[in-house]
DNA sequence: ATATACATGTAAAACGTTACATGATTGG
DNA sequence: CCAATCATGTAACGTTTTACATGTATAT
């Protein structure tokens, strides 16, 4: 069974060939923001993917003491990608740490709460400002079957997600803020 | 060194005293909407907080093999967890398999796709509603050193996240209805 | 020359899920 | 009496992180 993991995997190499350093970059910016994974899960999935043929690879001069492996995927594998890409996801459980220090926040110091929430709408505002300069950069939204439209996608996503808990930190700090 | 998982069980010892069997049931509701775990974990993490120090148990006799075990904070414990609330949560991978989903939804049928969005967006919507109740039922909000404003800080939270992925599943279900 | 980026992999440990295993209490 | 709920725990497996291990190409 293919993993989620390989199928992040897919949906970059579906795009562009690379090799697994990229992946591994791709894996902070811009695919990081909604899935993360470091170099050694990346190869070790990479053999996974090869042994189900899903991914085959390019054998290149380059640095490495082996050389460097560009990896594409097959037709089975753009199949499988496509297949999975509409199956209703698992709903895997939610583990959000702040939410679950604002759940037993009525036992901490109000002072204290009030600068941790001030530094994450801190945060929250920075990503903003960041995302939405990529949106304006990105411009107009493209059709549905450009590779584009999943960039734009998913950062209608993210800036919402920012704009989310950027409004309940805000109501965070102002309900502690009448207490300090 | 303590595990989030232990701060999520101390969180609910803070406010009542508990068997393993009942923290389980609380990691589904109301704390499952933003930390779970099985019993097979709780039990093996209660152990590691009884060495630590951090929490106790009264035997009772009950059912099961063994009888029952109610844990309680020691004050050890709750200064730990004091503490806990207002440091900085490490930030962990943002993992979101929908977003995935988005991200290659360039290459699916977008008929597919619109049943897929329209799906997750009911399942949203459904969850506001039964939030908006909670809400409704829980009254105004109360002084922030009161138990129940964890409470309603975190179901300010849920319902936000969710309004936030239901307008992402509109703007999805338009760019994609123009298509079909 | 030397530091940085590029490049691939393995091993050990931590974290989390699923399945296995047992048995008492309670309500119908 | 029987089923559901309450109750505790162990074992096997898969996923993810951290640390270990190596070595080339490139720009300063």
């Amino acid at each position: 069974m293919t993993s989620t993991l390989g199928f992040a995997i897919m949906s970059v190499l579906a795009r562009q060939a690379r090799t697994g350093y990229e992946l591994a970059t791709a894996m902070r910016r811009p695919l990081g923001y909604f899935w993360t994974a470091r170099h050694s899960q990346i190869h070790a999935d990479l053999q996974k993917l090869l042994a189900a043929g899903l991914v085959r690879f390019e054998a290149e001069h380059g640095p490495g003491p082996s050389g460097k492996k560009v990896y594409h995927l097959t037709p089975d594998g753009r199949a499988a990608l496509r297949d999975w890409v509409t199956e209703p996801p698992q709903q895997r459980p939610e583990r959000d740490e702040l939410v679950l220090k604002a759940y037993a926040s009525w036992l901490a110091d109000p002072a204290e709460l009030l600068a941790l929430f001030r530094e994450q709408l801190a945060g929250h505002e920075a990503r903003i400002a960041e995302y939405e300069t990529h949106q304006a950069a990105m411009g107009d939204v493209p059709a549905v079957d450009h590779p584009s439209f999943g960039n734009h996608a998913t950062l209608w996503c993210g800036l919402g997600y920012e704009r989310h808990r950027a409004a309940w930190c805000r109501w965070m700090i102002e309900r502690l803020a009448g207490e300090v």
